[in-house]
DNA sequence: AAATTTGCTTGCAACTTGCAAGTGCAAATA
DNA sequence: TATTTGCACTTGCAAGTTGCAAGCAAATTT
């Protein structure tokens, strides 16, 4: 994946230009949902990204400041992946998405029952996500 | 643009499949600005987005719901694109893409002073644009 | 009647995606 | 110690998508 250039000075223009795309934000749900991932958690996903492109977004997602690559704990051979600020401060963003989906896509009923109840306390929920996410840096 | 299958049944991914992609959002973004917009308009902005594309997209954004095309009251040459409700319930997440971008983006100082003070009173804001917005469809 | 505007469609080269196979290093197993 | 397995990628290539330019038909203006 080619590094994009600004389209224009539009602050949706310019945040697009960096993960405007269909596999972005994926990665992004997915180290909010485990808070650290390595590239095999990724790989296991439902929605089966090809590793090519996997690399690729991974790369580009660190260049942007979204995510950090880091020492495994416990082995040499495998890499962590977290959130930055950067990247938590997408949360808000896919939240909304989330609750956007939630009123007008059919969605299993215990995916809208989960999102009902962010719903019903979406900035506290936010504040505490958010803190714990903020942990794993 | 081929009718991209769902993925997975997360609504982030649902979401993604629809309007995920670099251009379906700068659409939508200016029919929040303008509230109505021929195709000419959207050629107009500063993104430059070719015309097959535009073709492309507000077809599919129309088939997926998010927009529709009406006739023009004064010429019958034009063609008018509004945001139906499950466009204009995209506010939300418009404006969290933006505070994001005000927080990590180097933005103009203009547009920086006009997110924050949507930031100051968000709820009300999204409220009342989304009324006005209403008064359009 | 001719020229211009509007909303597209078509053709094509360049780029991106998705699939499969391969690579190199680390760790586990025999 | 030798070998196999696991992990994080890279490479090759066909198929699909994008971006640019040109073309087109209907409506409007000159």
């Amino acid at each position: 994946m080619k590094i994009s250039k600004k389209r224009s000075d539009c602050p949706i223009s310019c945040s697009l230009d960096i993960w405007g795309d269909k596999w972005s934000l994926l990665i992004v749900r997915d180290l909010m949902l485990s808070k650290q991932c390595t590239y095999g958690d990724f790989m296991k996903s439902n929605e089966k990204i090809a590793t090519n492109i996997l690399a690729a977004r991974l790369q580009m997602l660190e260049e942007n400041g979204i995510i950090t690559k880091s020492d495994h704990p416990e082995s040499k051979a495998k890499v962590l992946y977290k959130l930055t600020q950067k990247g938590i401060d997408l949360l808000p963003v896919m939240i909304e998405v989330q609750l956007w989906a939630e009123k007008h896509l059919t969605l299993s009923n215990e995916t809208k029952t989960i999102l009902k109840g962010i719903k019903k306390d979406k900035e506290e929920f936010i504040k505490t996500t958010t803190k714990e996410l903020r942990k794993a840096i």
